[in-house]
DNA sequence: TAGATTGTTAATCGATTAACAATC
DNA sequence: TAGATTGTTAATCGATTAACAATC
């Protein structure tokens, strides 16, 4: 059986399309070309067709893409017909922040847990979720069905964790560590290194400056 | 006066060098070869080299780069050893996490002021600094020297506040709202899309379970 | 049917990798 | 000097854009 590699620069605009598409949906577009999305966002409209043409023929000539069904398939594709569970490690400031936001709930994710080694953070509660020791990690990931764990930890100890992850069964690591992760083939790590987003930003800034007269 | 323009494929790059070359450092260790740096991070020594090569010639021949110099100069190429003062608006969970997230300030990034629309809101304090009412934003922004504002406000809000920052000289924005802001040329936007990114990650889980047997 | 717009092939552009002469 | 390793040019690879025949 054939499989066509999708390129990450393509997944990575998946989300992008699926928010547009979203939108269009909810003011009750009913059909849209790939010119008129082009328009609006800003991307050409041949990678917008070569996009979507790399999971099959979504659209029709002459018509365009019918806003619903395109919404729903490139849904489909990102998995959010699906649920993940997760549990997010480390019950501080960003731990919680991200355990107190609803919106990934409604994309099928859905926040089972949360642990900290901070004894004094043992037991608060999160949106309804208590806050667990790390000791009950391990076998919460298991007994769980937990997909995807959340490391919201100092990269001192984001490491270790991620090998106790893996070995009971977790599939997917979103990394917020400032640290990168060595996991084995078929475990996806997908890392939100804040530092460095802002850092890009600084370039940016300094770069522009120096560049007008 | 030539200006060659550095892609953001090497800019994006830059961090991640950045933080192996600073623990190195921290290690005590003096020089280190591309093809040394190669193996601990995983790109190839003719990426390595390349990318130094944009900014000048770093390296030296049969011996490679001086770890704490070659530190210096990418952290000067970030800007980092400039201040840059920042506001974040919206003191929600996210909001106060980051402004909370003391590492920003060894990297020259000061927290200055935070601003929320909910009256309940304003008045608490964050790591010193008060939450103030929306309508002191413009003048705060004017008289205190800001050069970057964190957007952690609902993407339904986003493009109103944008503009105000712009029309009072913000020169970059650092977007946690799910919204894609439109600014002029010369500001600088760095989106945060936390959504966006766990998509891609529910998208590599489904494909690596169907690539499976 | 005529017009519109896709799906897809071909051309272009840019980024990565390889190779090697320069040089410490 | 000989060996090591950079800086840089050339080759390759992959991603984006353009073009157009297929088709609704």
């Amino acid at each position: 059986m054939e499989v066509k590699e999708i390129s990450q620069a393509v997944i990575g605009r998946l989300p992008r399309y699926f928010r547009y598409l979203g939108e269009l949906k909810d003011e009750g577009v009913e059909r849209i070309s790939s010119q008129e999305l082009s328009g609006l966002m800003k991307v050409t409209a041949s990678q917008i067709r070569q996009d979507f043409n790399n999971f099959g023929g979504f659209g029709q000539q002459g018509y365009g893409y019918n806003v619903e069904s395109l919404y729903r398939e490139i849904g489909k594709i990102l998995g959010l017909d699906k649920q993940h569970n997760f549990v997010i490690i480390g019950a501080g400031n960003l731990g919680r922040a991200l355990g107190n936001y609803m919106n990934f709930e409604r994309r099928g994710f859905i926040f089972k847990g949360m642990f900290d080694a901070n004894p004094e953070l043992v037991g608060k509660d999160v949106r309804g979720v208590k806050v667990m020791p790390m000791d009950q990690l391990e076998s919460f990931i298991r007994e769980n069905d937990i997909d995807i764990a959340v490391l919201t930890i100092p990269k001192t100890s984001a490491v270790e964790v991620a090998d106790k992850l893996v070995a009971n069964g977790i599939r997917a690591i979103w990394n917020f560590a400032h640290v990168d992760l060595n996991v084995p083939e078929g475990i996806q790590v997908e890392n939100v290194h804040l530092s460095d987003s802002l850092m890009k930003l600084s370039y940016n800034i300094n770069r522009y400056s120096s560049d007008m007269k």
